[in-house]
DNA sequence: ATGGTTGTACGACAA
């Protein structure tokens, strides 16, 4: 099973792009973040005439979340359940026996503001939620934007990043935490030590100079073991491409 | 250089 995420900035922009992803690479499951579009403007139609199966939770201008799959998505959920909010940013489903979850987890904007404090309490609901979903669910992926680079190998410029937002060592002890209810990372179960980005700032020339994160992942329960792992970069170098990357995973 | 770009939507905010 190969699994796919991929946060898209805008899927009304990035729909060619998702299109010609899936023909390209065929995964079984693909899972967008910041989609940025109500439900009842999700392009269903051109998704289902590529072969795919949807289920999605949105919201104008913001946020924003859809999995893309080859077979039918069953028990969808969306929504952290006890957490109410306003911001679409987490669906699950169950394709083919595995629990997908898929999450775009607040940015954060800057360590101490107010939508830093939003990002811990949101990061509290979803390590409640993940921990009931492996109880209930031997095989799960929990996968997507975590806007969390969990070490220094994941930093262009560790120095230039220390403490700041996404790098903050209270951040990096959540996504720690998130591992130790029993998921491993797939890329660095692959890829020990090798730098490996997902995303790239708009600003500053990033791309064209290396400068990125590693903040988009793919968790995997014990059941689930990763035989192949890594981040398809080109994309980020494509025609009016998102600022993120894919990056994928396979399992036996 | 506390810089810069993109998306949404048409000013300002989020990332």
């Amino acid at each position: 099973m190969n699994i796919v995420s991929w946060n898209v900035n805008s899927l009304n922009v990035r729909l060619p792009h998702v299109l010609r992803y899936l023909e390209a690479k065929k995964p079984d499951v693909l899972a967008l973040q910041e989609t940025k579009l109500p439900d009842e403007k999700f392009p269903r139609q051109a998704i289902e005439e590529a072969g795919y199966h949807v289920c999605f939770s949105g919201q104008k201008t913001y946020n924003g979340v859809a999995i893309l799959s080859r077979a039918k998505p069953e028990d969808v959920l969306a929504g952290l359940p006890g957490f109410d909010d306003e911001q679409k940013r987490l669906v699950a489903a169950t394709v083919d026996g595995v629990r997908i979850v898929n999450a775009y987890v607040p940015n954060g904007q800057e360590v101490g503001s107010e939508k830093y404090r939003y990002k811990f309490r949101w990061l509290d609901a979803f390590e409640r939620f993940l921990a009931g979903e492996l109880g209930r669910h031997e095989r799960l992926v929990a996968v997507g934007d975590f806007n969390i680079a969990p070490t220094d190998a994941d930093v262009h410029d560790p120095k230039r990043w220390r403490g700041k937002i996404m790098c903050s060592e209270a951040e990096r002890e959540r996504f720690a935490r998130l591992l130790a209810l029993g998921l491993t990372d797939a890329v660095r179960a692959v890829h020990p030590d090798a730098p490996m980005f997902t995303w790239w700032d708009y600003r500053l020339n990033a791309w064209a100079r290396g400068w990125g994160l590693r903040i988009d992942h793919i968790l995997a329960s014990p059941a689930m073991q990763p035989a192949d792992a890594g981040v398809d970069a080109d994309e980020r170098a494509a025609e009016r491409p998102s600022d993120h990357a894919p990056v994928w995973a396979s399992f036996k």
